[in-house]
DNA sequence: AAAAAAGTTTAGACATGTCTAAAAATTAAG
DNA sequence: CTTAATTTTTAGACATGTCTAAACTTTTTT
């Protein structure tokens, strides 16, 4: 049986996977799950024992094949709660996560897959974050993030990388969403802050906003 | 912070109190959630220190008002889900309860609220159980459990007391769910089995059926 | 290539919740 | 009303998952 702790960990480890690559260090874990390095090498010693990682002291952990699909799992998961939670129970998408968090650890495989029907089988979460499939086939996108196009490429808004109150709050704000048109206007070398144009209005953003930006250019 | 085995004590508690009245013993804790006496015990002082049940050594122990009412929100919320599971997501009445015991422990007084909100308000749950209402007041039927009607009496069956799926599966094999007319025909003074006519077919069943089943008399 | 810095692991402790076995209190029986 | 049976509590142990402090590797700097 695998525990609510150890899901996290597992969770944890493939979402940094997912942002680099290579083996995953201890202390990218403890950051990720806010916790010290020294908890999670005892965890880490506890999933080695169990195969769900490969672990080598002082080399960094990867996922075994068992452990990646039982990630990728509690991530389909979450994401088809997040759904759920904002389709159907008019919830903020700044205000899923840490329910969808608590939800996540529920298990009964028959539960989400009728969830999943429920939600006519969604391909992306409200946002724009990939539903891996049931297989844990995940589906792909040719998005790139915002600070990576050039001055005057025209696109949209498909998703956001980034699921955190303060930052949703402000996209809020800031009136992008998924499916917003925006024109890269201008790069700031300085900063790497860039210049947008949304719906006929120039604004101004952050490096630090627009890589969480997942764009498809038209 | 209540914990998840604090709130399923505190449920256990309240479950018993409700068949029961007087103090709730050790031993009746431990069969309804299937521990030992001791380590109920052990969880009983510390319900006390949190003032969620008021104990004395060896002689019983009953819930606080602060204690009855988040055993009270874990029933809602445990009916609520119920009802999600088989109204929305197809499953049969006797699939949901692990599920449920499971989800009832998620923390969310927004999500709960808008839960209810999502199936309209449900005054009763799949197995016709009460939901209690957000200030902790329960629906009232004026039901009575089948074995105590006198011949001849008819009836049609509002709710269930129990809810395991051995026994409703044997419900729905005889025909039975919450709505369906019943008229009883004749108790056997032996074993206290009744005869039933049920859509104009006789049925024999045992006390232990019987009682369990809520009729309210036509 | 040695010293310093950064990252990682071990050791020991603690909190939660569980268990078995033994002791104590209560209730029932003769 | 004293013994026996039942119920309940305590004592001590264990598993999980966390932490701090100290020790140990690895990497970076000089």
């Amino acid at each position: 049986m695998i525990t609510l702790a150890e899901e996290n960990y597992l969770k944890a480890i493939l979402s940094i996977s997912l942002n680099f690559d290579g083996k995953v260090s201890t202390n990218a874990i403890a950051g990720e799950i806010g916790t010290t390095a020294a908890s999670v090498s005892d965890m880490l010693k506890k999933l080695q024992d169990k195969k769900l990682v490969k672990y080598k002291k002082y080399k960094g952990v990867s996922l075994t094949k068992k452990g990646n699909s039982f990630a990728t799992s509690v991530i389909r998961k979450h994401r088809l709660w997040e759904t759920f939670l904002v389709n159907n129970l008019n919830f903020d998408w700044g205000e899923v996560h840490d329910v969808a968090e608590q939800l996540e650890h529920i298990k009964s495989e028959e539960l989400v897959d009728r969830l999943d029907t429920f939600l006519d089988c969604p391909k992306f979460d409200p946002h724009g974050e990939p539903i891996p499939a049931k297989d844990g086939k995940i589906p792909t996108t040719n998005t790139i993030p915002l600070n990576k196009l050039s001055e005057g490429t025209n696109g949209k808004v498909m998703g956001v990388t980034l699921d955190e109150k303060p930052f949703l709050d402000y996209l809020t704000k800031l009136n992008i969403s998924i499916g917003t048109e925006i024109k890269l206007l201008e790069k700031i070398p300085f900063d790497q802050s860039i210049s947008i144009k949304i719906v006929n209005t120039k604004q101004h953003i952050s490096n630090d906003v627009a890589k969480h930006l997942l764009i498809k250019t038209n």
